[in-house]
DNA sequence: TTGAAGATGA
């Protein structure tokens, strides 16, 4: 906003006239004149919107009065009235007669032979413009702004850059660069703001080498890139996962002297907490107190949101102490976050009881708070209490949304209750929710998955088909990937064919299902023809189709094969995570090669990957398996550091731990190496 | 911050 339109709005106008009798405008309205004559106006802000109102139905009259508006708003140096203007610019509007107003506007600039009657003009066609963009009504700006410009009136910047972002905003690439090129070609002077707009269109498209490529070129063309420029660019790479431009961008960033900020590390933090690599979290974190970027509430729920993720709730749940220390208050966002962490784990009773503290800190739980319960009580197969909690939100709020039924009715589908499935989802229309791709998806998934195939399930597809929803990849892949897991390979193949004839074409997470379908029927051979035929295809693997081939070929001896494909995925740049590591330490263990086992777990954390409950598992394991002495004393010390770590032992590592006592023993010997460890602290 | 979904340990 520029500072002249920031006094238009923020003056209240008072200014008083005794009284004014409003005159016609131009002279090819005068058949009309008659109407409008019979509009008397008191010269104040409060009359003037009541007549405006009485006016709303009868569009000449208002269109006189506008006119009048703009008369007083040129007279009085320009602001005295713009918003009494802006009130009528959305009454024009809803009265649909925005058209007139925008002809007139343009042919009284162009007639009205410049000087301050031009100036005047433009800034009204402006303020119908910035209506149009804070209403979102693309089209109605593109019309205002190309009618504008081809009668030689400039846009004002600001309002330009509105139109981008909205352009951005609807992903439309092409008509964003088109824009851009009228505006300049026009004489709009780009501001920071255009630029930075441009940047984020090219992210958002994926297309961030030419974002890159416009930063550079940013100051040939008259502007420097500031800080939202880089953090622009900054959070585009993390995006992409690609933490190492992202992190040579904040570098150039602190050489330039520019402000590095929370937005800034934000994005990387999420990235970094999104991929378990908590150990690169730290050293981000020391580096933003080093360069005053301090930490926001976000910040912190991104990093709590990663460590739930990674199944560590407890370690989450710290930083709400931590939060208070630093004088930040934790939000709902925060506590939803932990709510969501502890009910995945099915511990409901610590998600109600944060649900208690939040309350106690005087936040209102909102609808997604009570979503997270509800999804916590049918991961727990408690459908009554969960259709409860919904009948509660409708009697005293909030009111259940989507999310909510959807929740449930994928709640009772994996209950096999298929009835009340349907029921609730009738439910939701019944009460004028209107479903989303997600909420069909589900449905379909649960008819394919947990129903008869039957002609009744039948009639619904072509129902869905019908609200515009076709069948689509994710459900196709939802499906398949049920059907390999169960080993039915031929019915999966099946729905390949049929997927194909329909015209989807499979992506890699369809094909990593089926190459996992048949590594675990042991059909190696094949697996590795499907994963050559994708990768002839142009199919990019994911790092979870490498990883299931790995640990096949790790667990099956073949050490070898898993290393090719280690290095294999790192050429292509796909990065390993904690499981593909967990995966090759594994196999290195069953082959009895301690040693290269070893060599991973250290360079895992190298890389900031942390080891989780599972890589501790396995070396204790095998370090058990040893049995002797000295390795029965590195399983201690693993143990240890893993509790030291706060990563929380399951009973696998237990009984890995203790595989050669006795049954009986074993409990008792838990506790007992607790406190072993714990008093020789 | 919430809904369907591809992977790991005895």
């Amino acid at each position: 906003m520029t500072l002249s339109s920031r006094i238009f709005f923020s003056k209240t106008i008072t200014l008083l006239k005794p009284r004014f009798l409003f005159y016609p405008f131009s002279t090819h309205h005068h058949k009309h004149d008659a109407v409008i004559h019979r509009f008397r106006f008191s010269v104040n802000q409060h009359s003037l919107l009541r007549d405006l109102n009485s006016v709303k139905d009868r569009p000449l009259a208002a269109f006189g009065l506008f006119r009048w508006a703009e008369k007083q708003s040129g007279f009085h140096g320009g602001y005295i009235f713009m918003r009494s203007v802006y009130r009528f610019m959305e009454k024009a509007i809803d009265a649909k007669i925005d058209g007139v107003v925008l002809d007139v506007l343009v042919t009284g600039a162009v007639r009205g032979g410049g000087g301050n009657n031009l100036e005047v003009s433009v800034k009204l066609l402006d303020l119908l413009l910035w209506v149009f963009t804070k209403k979102s009504v693309l089209e109605k700006c593109l019309r205002i702004f190309y009618k504008m410009i081809h009668n030689g009136l400039l846009p004002d910047v600001e309002n330009c850059n509105r139109i981008l972002r909205l352009l951005r905003d609807r992903n439309m690439m092409n008509g964003t660069k088109e824009f851009y090129s009228v505006m300049v070609v026009c004489g709009v002077r780009p501001t920071i703001v255009t630029y930075n707009t441009m940047l984020d269109s090219f992210c958002k498209q994926g297309e961030v080498e030419q974002a890159m490529e416009l930063l550079y070129m940013m100051p040939k063309l008259g502007c420097d890139p500031n800080d939202v420029s880089y953090n622009i660019l900054v959070n585009a790479w993390s995006r992409k996962r690609d933490f190492v431009r992202a992190k040579e961008l904040i570098e150039e960033m602190l050489k330039l002297g520019l402000k590095v900020s929370a937005y800034t590390y934000n994005p990387l933090v999420c990235g970094y907490c999104e991929k378990g690599m908590f150990g690169k979290v730290d050293d981000l974190g020391v580096e933003m107190s080093d360069s005053r970027a301090l930490p926001t509430v976000s910040t912190y729920n991104a990093v709590m949101d990663g460590l739930c993720k990674s199944g560590r709730v407890i370690d989450a749940t710290g930083f709400l102490d931590i939060m208070e220390s630093k004088n930040l208050k934790p939000d709902l966002v925060s506590y939803n976050t932990l709510i969501d962490g502890y009910s995945k784990l099915g511990h409901l009773r610590e998600a109600f009881s944060l649900f208690g503290k939040l309350i106690k800190k005087n936040l209102v739980p909102n609808v997604v708070t009570y979503n997270t319960l509800i999804d916590g009580f049918c991961r727990l197969g408690d459908l009554d209490d969960a259709r409860r909690m919904k009948d509660y939100m409708i009697r005293h709020g909030p009111h259940p949304d989507v999310f909510t039924f959807t929740i449930l009715v994928w709640g009772f589908y994996k209950m096999g209750n298929l009835s009340m499935a349907k029921e609730l989802f009738d439910e939701m229309q019944h009460r004028g929710l209107q479903p989303d791709c997600f909420a069909y998806r589900t449905r379909r998934v649960g008819e394919l998955k947990f129903g008869d195939p039957s002609a009744e399930a039948f009639g619904m597809q072509e129902e869905i088909e019908a609200k515009g929803f076709p069948l689509d990849l994710i459900t196709y892949n939802v499906v398949i990937n049920g059907l390999c897991k169960l080993g039915n390979l031929d019915e999966a193949d099946k729905l390949v064919q049929e997927m194909l004839y329909n015209g989807i074409v499979p992506d890699h997470v369809t094909y990593t299902s089926i190459i996992h379908g048949h590594l675990m029927a042991e059909l190696l051979e094949e697996a590795r023809d499907l994963f050559d035929k994708m990768k002839e295809k142009g199919i990019s693997p994911s790092v979870v189709t490498y990883t299931v081939l790995i640990h096949s070929h790790a667990v099956g001896g073949m050490l070898n094969h898993a290393i090719a494909y280690l290095n294999e995925m790192e050429n292509k740049d796909v990065l390993p995570n904690v499981i593909t590591y967990n995966a090759l330490i594994n196999g290195f263990c069953k082959e009895g090669k301690m040693d290269e086992a070893y060599n991973f777990f250290r360079g895992m954390e190298k890389k900031g990957i942390s080891a989780n409950k599972y890589t501790y598992t396995i070396l204790i394991n095998e370090n058990c398996n040893l049995w002797h002495w000295q390795h029965w004393q590195e399983a201690l010390r693993l143990y240890r550091e893993m509790l030291d770590r706060e990563i929380e032992p399951d009973s696998c590592t237990h009984s890995a731990l203790l595989k050669h006592l006795r049954k009986d023993y074993k409990s008792q010997a838990v506790k007992l190496l607790e406190n072993v460890i714990s008093g020789s602290e």
